[in-house]
DNA sequence: AAATATATATGATTGAGGCATATATACTGT
DNA sequence: ACAGTATATATGCCTCAATCATATATATTT
């Protein structure tokens, strides 16, 4: 017999592993890594500052992460990066290449098409009762 | 030196690991299962069959996952399942428990938080020049 | 008789994310 | 002077979900 504490134990672990929590970033970083550097410059500690402004939560942002995906576009080509001097601080300036471009052109076409069966999804909560 | 099929191959293969694009369906099988059956019962392969129309590409569903999804469900306690004989052909059918619906409505949130944080995205590519 | 559709299920692999940790310098408060 | 926090980048380890492949069995269509 399940005690009522294992049950809200449960749901809170589920909660959780919702993608869609923005607890979870699954695959959402290279995308918004790519859509800032299109705009200018930049450089990890700052893309984590702009990540947190686009509406993650703070504590689920996997620094870690950030600075392994950064590599991993540029090691595919679709960045490039140089060590800049502010001070006697380093830091290593990614910019965008025109194949990084490309790819965040159809990128966004996939976001779009996400969004709407997001919207789908929730259009169908409307109506029936939960 | 990179020939331009190489680029070309690299940017397709790309294109296929967003997360965004439907041909992925990163955590998105279970809250659309769970929707789907606060619905009404249902089984396996008749829930393939709405994922499809809620705007996965027919491709991209896993008909393993969407099975092993439903026997994790209810091995939680947010689906049951009995077998039903239509004819001589059985299907395992679920259905959705309290417990589920309450997991449901969680995620609805969660997924509508999502769709914000898709649509701050959004209108961010389409200032900029991309 | 063969091929396809219906129906469920599991084994193997991979890869991204998540957690922890390491390093080094700069700034700020006491 | 010292401690604590902020800036800045990076890597090792582990887990879990998705993906790919495959297996089984029956019903329907060609």
């Amino acid at each position: 017999m399940r005690r009522k504490e294992d049950i809200l134990d449960k749901l809170d672990e589920k909660e959780r592993s919702c993608d869609f929590s923005l607890h979870r970033v699954s695959r959402f970083i290279q995308p918004s890594l790519l859509l800032f550097l299109s705009r200018g410059q930049s450089y990890g500690y700052e893309l984590i500052d702009k990540l947190k402004r686009l509406g993650f939560h703070e504590e689920s942002i996997d620094v870690g992460a950030v600075y392994r995906n950064l590599r991993k576009l540029e090691k595919e080509g679709f960045v490039e990066s140089t060590w800049y001097m502010k001070g006697a601080r380093k830091k290593r300036v990614y910019k965008i290449t025109p194949q990084g471009r490309a790819l965040l052109r159809i990128w966004v076409e996939r976001v779009k098409e996400r969004k709407k069966a997001l919207d789908k999804f929730i259009s169908l909560c409307q109506g029936g009762d939960l």
